[in-house]
Parts: structure tokens; C-alpha cells; sequence
DNA sequence: CGATTTTCCGTTAACGATAACATTTTAGCA
DNA sequence: TGCTAAAATGTTATCGTTAACGGAAAATCG
């Protein structure tokens, strides 16, 4: 009766059988695996080699039972397939990594409609060592995650959400990257700027709306609501804001659209209704996904770091835990930058 | 002296403190948490009510190091700022959260070198009850994993990666990919098909690319490897790509194009050549991605549901977790789908 | 050379939970 | 009412590891 190659009766080692292949007690290999200095050189060796040829691995569950830290983070993220939340992640990872940190991954199917209470619990249940939320703020989501804060055992941070008073929190300047498009494309000498904006429920949207608004009273222009469309992040939105807010306003001569997608589906329409990008009708997008420079026109767009995001993230979550201080939250804030290609630059 | 709102001095409430409270053994507590039959009603509902007061969460490490299993998986995966590879994980998510696990996620800085070893040890360490490789095959990476694979202790699964016998694995039949989008150029009346695929060293690049060749030949068209360029997945390879591959033979008058990163990068190209796209050159590219439909002109593509891979993948390792048949390891294989838009239809 | 320190290693208890078994209480029935 | 079966609960051992302590052997020293 032949088994298949994946026999699973094979188990895992245990620092017994290590103790007992060496003639030592556990204690002896748990220093040996902890690289304490009480051991005896060759003793030391000795027990090296078992490890070795058993291929004994310790249990970090096990040790993470009894020292009380598991060296993992508890990661809630949403939308990982944008570009931005996938690159926050990534940040993530190499800071954990780096610090040797494991993550516990949950992808919100719904960022709006969650059980904040429940799915701390479960990352509780695991003993991660700290909650990285990086989900977006949307609506009132951030309420039911408020309230369990008091309850939870463990350091808690936040990314991309708006910064409260003692949380811990690192954010891209959406406003100031708001202000940077509206101001490049007043510079290019733009008279009537729409704005092409994401779901008003989400933080970010809001802020980077708030840019253009600042920028636009800074510059004197009066901000008239009708220049407003909103869409979903979808390039289909894009494409639908920007034809009503041409049916609206026939005179915008420049849009800002809260992101790139929505940039290219903005684009699409431009081209349909046989408005020139960029001589008719600028455009500027937000993130500078990898594609934005072979959109056609190569779209202007403003740079985040959410890889940096990520890593700064980590890394604060990470100093809070190792040496938790009372009050050490202080906010982040990493500015974006403007990217210019053709779709703003005209002659 | 003020603490802050983040004061953890809070500890995790334990299954003997809920006893002590309820004035029963923690066995009762085990019994009440698990539901198990034989607690006498006002007991079980007594019990319940402490748990609530006390917000006690069974710690799932404690119970998964006498059980024997932790109702995790470990995630080992690679560019997630790609579109297929973090729908993969979203598929991957949903079916694990629907059958009780949670994830523990490793992303892999460099598809080609790692240590299989240290990554499948550290993953082992927390326990995980099995194991899905979602990182592409590429050139001999697979080769460190191969060797683990008779010492591993759990389930492991593949995905993306070249079947192997009595090995699970689940992929998108890019071969059939590789086809449909040939066959779609040839009954478009197109006569010289190039080919721009990615690294010849990624497995699904090669059989992509197969898929081409086969049915150029089922078509009696002879293929001659000036027609192929290499690119590396990126938009900017593609636009050096369909440069290239114009220059060497000018009467290509259709690309089967391996991603749509590239084909994105090939329509740039092609508009600076001044060939029309898709009058004088067809282009298909390969993923669907949702801007592929906004591209312009949009994108005839290959569709390929990563995210259901994702998900039968899931479930096939908690299959395999939960009734360990010897050989139960039937590759599955799912269809891509042409999705026709205007990049190869002319008139 | 005996006393003291240092080095090395072992023993016991604990982390938080459950399995397996033991015991008590209650119910069922003649 | 007494006896047995069933139901409800408690006890002890265990998972894999480390903390805390203790003790023996070796090294140091006057």
C-alpha cells in the first residue's frame, strides 16, 4: 500500500525529542535555540547538530504562550486590489519582516459594513502584538473601531485614517495634494477648474476636495459647487462625472480627478465628446498608479509614497510595542508630489 | 500623572478568571465556549452571561497547541501590485473566512530568490495547518520548495505553478489563453501574428506563448521567432517591445500581447509610429484588467477570473486540511474567456 | 587545601486551553 | 424506597516552550 509523497504523519519536532537526541534537558536547547551564554561550548555544538539534523523548528505559539508576545501584527486592510492599498501592504511586509514580525492578514469584503468588535477579537485570539488598520475612513466606519479601543489589550494604529488625539496615525497629505493639482493647473493658466472627486464618505476624497477648494480661494477664483461631480474611483465614473460636468459647464477648461482611474475614464469622454487633452481640457489625476504614463495623453498626476505609508506604519506600530510609551502618538504625514506629463501641459 | 487613552496595562481575560467569576471549573467554561451538550441549561446560560461581562476570547494559540491545529493558513505570495496576483488574494481571503481560518501572509520581495526552507519553517513555526504557494513559478524556484516537500508537515498547495504529479495544484489554462487570442487574430483576417511575451523564464509566460504557437500551426502559419519581442510585464517594455518587433518585420499586422500592462505600453507605440490600432495593427493583450476596457482603443483581452483561482485554491488546501485523503491531489485547471473589444476589430 | 565564586545544567511550575477520566448529582424505573 | 443509568461537573495530565530557582561541578583565591 503505497502512500502518496505528502505522508503527513510526519510531525513536528519537539524540544523533547531534541533533549532526549542530545542527552540534555529541554532547558539546555531552549538556551542553545536563545543563544544564551550559559552554555558550555561543546555542549553548545553538540545540541546545534541535533537541532540540525532533526530539523527542529520551535513552536512560536508555544514560546509566544508563555512570554506573552507573539511577534506577529494583526493587519486589516480593504480594496487590495487598487493600487495604493497593495502597495501599503507591501510596505507593510518589509518592515515586518525587517523587525521580524509575522502578519495576520484580513481584507475587509466591505469597508463600510464590518463587526469592528468581532475582528479584533479574532486578531486577539491569535495574540498579535499590535493592530495595524488599514482600511479607509469611510462614513461613520470609524465609530464601532472607537468604541472597543478602550477594551483593547494591545498598541493600535491607523493609516489613512483622519488623525484623532492620542492615536496613532500616518497619513498621505491629501489636502496639500489637492492644493499642489489645483495649483499646476492655475499655473498653467486654467480659468474654470472642475473637480472630479470620490465618494464624499471617504476621508481622503473629502481632504483632497478640500485642497481644491483651498487653492482656488487662495488664487481668488470662487468655488461654485456645479463644478463638482462625484464618482466611485472607477474609471465608468470617471468617464460619467466628466460628461455631465461638461453638460453642466461647458466652460471648464480643467479638471482634477481624485484618482487615476477615474483620470482615464475621464480621458475616454474627453476624447468621445472631441474635447482636446490637453489643449481644450486639462487633466490631472491622483496616485500615479504604474499605467498613468502611458495613458494617452501620459496623464499629470500627484504622487503618493504608500509603500512608505506602510513602512512608516509598521514601524510605529512596532516601536510602540516594544517599548510602549504613555503617550508617544504623535501623527504622520507624508507629502505627495506632483508628477507633470502631457495631459496639463499644452504647446 | 495622566495615562493615556492607550493605557494596556489591560490583560487578556482567562479562561480561569471567567471560572472564578462563574464559580465552576474551567472545564464547564471549555464546554459552554465550544458548545458542547452536557451543561445543564441555566449553567450554560449563567456561564455565557460572565463570558459576555468580562468580554472573554478563548485564546486560539493556547487551544491550537493541544488540538493540533490552528485553523490558520500560511499565504506566500509575489506582486500584489498587480492586479491578478492581489485578486488572487482577495479570492484566497474570502474562501478562508467563509471556512473558519485566518491567514498568515508573507509576501516575497523576489519571486526567484528566497530560502523555501526559512519561509516554510517560520511559517510552521506558528503552526499553520497548511499551506498555499501562490508565488509564480519562475525559472528553478521551485526547486528549493521541492526539496522541503518530504519533510513538510502540513497540506501544501500551488498556484500558478506547473502541476506536478501528486501535488495540488490549481491554474488558468494559459495555454488556452495563448490560443483563443490567436485564434480571435487569425479569424480577424490577420496575417502575421507577433508575439510580445513576458520573461520566458515565468512558466505561465511560456505557456502563453505555447498556446500561440500551437495555434498558429493548427492554422498552417509557419512561426518564425523574429516575431517574438520579450518583455518583463511592464508597460514600458511593452512600448520598446512593439518598437522592436516593427522594426525587424514591418508586415506584422497583429500582436497577441502577454499582459495588459504591455499591451497598454504597445497602443503608446503604436500611436507614435502613426499605425492605427486597429486598422493597420491588432492588439490583444492578456489579464483584463478593469482599465483595460478605458485603454484607447479599449482592449480586446483574455479574461482570467484570478480571484476564483484564488478561491478554489483555498479550498482545496482546507479540503485536503480537514480529510487528509492519501492522494487526493487533482490539478484544476480554469478556463480564460476572450473578451473582444476594439483594439482588433476593424470596420 | 578548604572556602567561595562562577559556570553549567537540571527541575518545577507556568502560559491558556482541552482531552480523558473521575466523580457527584439527578433522573428513571421497578 | 432502593438501585441503576444518565446527566452534569470536577480533576489531572497535556500541548511546546520558557521563567525562576536550585544544585552540582569546576574554577578561583587566600
Amino acid at each position: 500500500m503505497e502512500r502518496s509523497v505528502r505522508d503527513s504523519s510526519r510531525k513536528r519536532v519537539t524540544i523533547k525529542e531534541v533533549a532526549g537526541a542530545a542527552g540534555v534537558s529541554t532547558q539546555t536547547i531552549s538556551r542553545v535555540v536563545n543563544g544564551r551564554a550559559d552554555v558550555a561550548p561543546h555542549t553548545r555544538q553538540h545540541v546545534q547538530q541535533i537541532i540540525e539534523s532533526l530539523g527542529y523548528q520551535p513552536s512560536k505559539i508555544a514560546r509566544s504562550l508563555i512570554q506573552g508576545q507573539s511577534h506577529s501584527l494583526g493587519i486589516v486592510t480593504f480594496g487590495i486590489s487598487y493600487y495604493g492599498p497593495s502597495q501599503v501592504l507591501q510596505g507593510i511586509q518589509e518592515t515586518a519582516v525587517a523587525q521580524g514580525y509575522s502578519l495576520m492578514l484580513t481584507i475587509l469584503p466591505d469597508a463600510e459594513i464590518y463587526n469592528a468588535r468581532q475582528l479584533m477579537r479574532e486578531m486577539l485570539a491569535y495574540h498579535v502584538d499590535g493592530i495595524l488598520w488599514a482600511a479607509p475612513e469611510i462614513g461613520q466606519n470609524r465609530d464601532g473601531i472607537q468604541q472597543e479601543l478602550p477594551h483593547l489589550s494591545v498598541p493600535i494604529a491607523f493609516l489613512s485614517a483622519q488623525p484623532r488625539p492620542h492615536q496613532m496615525t500616518a497619513v498621505i497629505d491629501n489636502r496639500l495634494g489637492g492644493r499642489l493639482a489645483t495649483r499646476h493647473l492655475i499655473e498653467q493658466g486654467r480659468q474654470h477648474i472642475g473637480l472630479i472627486t470620490g465618494p464624499i464618505s471617504w476621508w481622503e476624497a473629502r481632504q483632497r476636495e478640500l485642497g481644491w477648494r483651498e487653492e482656488l480661494a487662495a488664487h481668488g477664483r470662487d468655488v461654485d459647487e456645479s463644478f463638482i461631480a462625484f464618482g466611485d474611483w472607477s474609471a465608468g465614473s470617471g468617464e460619467r462625472c466628466l460628461r455631465m460636468l461638461l453638460e453642466w459647464r461647458p466652460e471648464i477648461d480643467a479638471v482634477f480627478v481624485s484618482n487615476d482611474q477615474m483620470a482615464l475614464g475621464a480621458l475616454k469622454t474627453a476624447r468621445q465628446l472631441g474635447r482636446r487633452v490637453p489643449e481644450d481640457l486639462a487633466v490631472i489625476g491622483f496616485d500615479d498608479i504604474p499605467e498613468a504614463a502611458y495613458f494617452y495623453p501620459a496623464l499629470t498626476t500627484i504622487r503618493q509614497d504608500t509603500a512608505e505609508l506602510g513602512r512608516v506604519g509598521a514601524r510605529q506600530l512596532i516601536t510602540m510595542i516594544e517599548n510602549p510609551e504613555p503617550n508617544g502618538a504623535e501623527p504622520l504625514c507624508l507629502p505627495p508630489a506632483l508628477v507633470v506629463r502631457e495631459s496639463t501641459i499644452s504647446g
